[in-house]
DNA sequence: CTAAAAGTTTAGACAAATCTAAAAAATATT
DNA sequence: AATATTTTTTAGATTTGTCTAAACTTTTAG
């Protein structure tokens, strides 16, 4: 078993890891963490003793098998969670994280397999983000940027890959969420800034803003 | 914002201390929290300096009012979470309450809210204890306890005082749940176990269950 | 009322997770 | 290739929660 600070950190090794599986650095996992490099090195050699991860001196961190199921597990139980605060408590996609990022530590397998029957085995979640199964699989469905849509194209809105609760705030005031057909009707030449439109409404967001929306052509 | 283990301390105190409201020695949270009285002292001179417990040395603690009422915040908390377990995971009375020594220190008072609120508000826990409203309110029904119940008295089954599973196993198995209405038929003079019929079965319990079945008449 | 027993506190130590400051290694720049 | 910069590691502290062993206080029993 590991302790909660040990599995932030694999969350956060998973997360820095997972698209490209390159070698993790300390500084970043120092950045994501909140804490200082001298710290993320103590606990990388701790880490690697537990054989969750591989390190060499100064080349960074990259998971083992046993490292990324754990990670994928924790992955699994916060976006479970998250299900269950939009779906059952009635909170907004904005409001979840913070909360899921505790209750993700909860240590019960028997509780998120009855969870997970209880939101009857969801996808997705409030995010679009895939919902891993019990044996860590699921489907990396690979989404296309909203700013890589040229004028004319649309597509649907699949997720989101910034969680910031100012970010999600902004989304839903446009009527950008999940699910969402959106086109692209004009790209201002100055700035890039992007015109939509969004169940028959025109609104304007910036490219910004795009990079961050998934879309499915 | 106190530790997982302050609260835990916190919470062990109040369960020593809400009937009586006498002092708390050092040994007897330290037993119940499987550490060793030095620990205690340490810790409660640290809830001492933070106003959450009266200590005077070799006179043991008293929770002042905040001390109290985070407390209870804490088994309203657990109570809620065991129901939420049973009411909507389906998991036996048995299997709960691990789940919400872990659950209840999960820092959200919104998220306990729209628990309670999605729960409909539920008084008792899935043993028949009391749920502390938000501002920690609750009725303190003193019931009697089954062994003080005389031959062909009858009652009904209103909670429980002993938590362990091997005895709410036991108490299932012998169709022993809550709201059950029984009656004593025989009181064996040996050993004083007793007979009781319970939906028209006749079954038979030690004087040691009995004293942990907490009975309205 | 005194002595033994029980209960509590202190002293000193340790493991976990963090920090700062300094040293060392890797990478980038001239 | 030599130097400057960035990144990482080490060394030494600190905080939290725990422990054992010894000292001290309170309670119980003779
Ligand atoms: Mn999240
Ligand atoms: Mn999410
Ligand atoms: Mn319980
Ligand atoms: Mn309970």
């Amino acid at each position: 078993m590991q302790s909660f600070t040990e599995e932030n950190y694999l969350k956060i090794i998973y997360h820095l890891s997972s698209d490209t599986d390159v070698a993790v650095q300390t500084n970043a996992i120092a950045e994501k963490m909140g804490t200082k490099a001298a710290s993320v090195t103590d606990m990388i050699k701790k880490l690697a003793d537990k054989q969750l991860i591989i390190y060499q001196k100064y080349q960074g961190v990259k998971l083992t098998d046993t490292g990324r199921r754990t990670a994928i597990n924790i992955v699994r139980k916060h976006r479970l969670w998250e299900v269950f605060l939009v779906e059952k408590l009635s909170f907004k996609w904005d409001e979840v994280h913070d909360i899921a990022e505790e209750l993700e530590h909860i240590n019960s397998s028997e509780l998120i397999e009855r969870l997970d029957e209880f939101l009857a085995f969801p996808k997705n979640d409030p995010h679009g983000d895939p919902i891993p199964d019990k044996d860590g699989k699921f489907d990396s469905a690979t989404f296309i940027k909203l700013n890589k849509l040229k004028t004319n194209e649309q597509g649907l809105v699949m997720g989101v890959s910034e969680h910031s609760s100012a970010f999600l705030k902004h989304l839903e005031k446009l009527g950008l969420t999940l699910g969402k057909l959106v086109k692209v009707t004009d790209i201002t030449d100055f700035d890039g800034s992007i015109e939509l439109l969004v169940e028959s409404k025109k609104i304007n967001i910036s490219r910004e803003v795009a990079k961050h929306i998934l879309i499915k052509a």
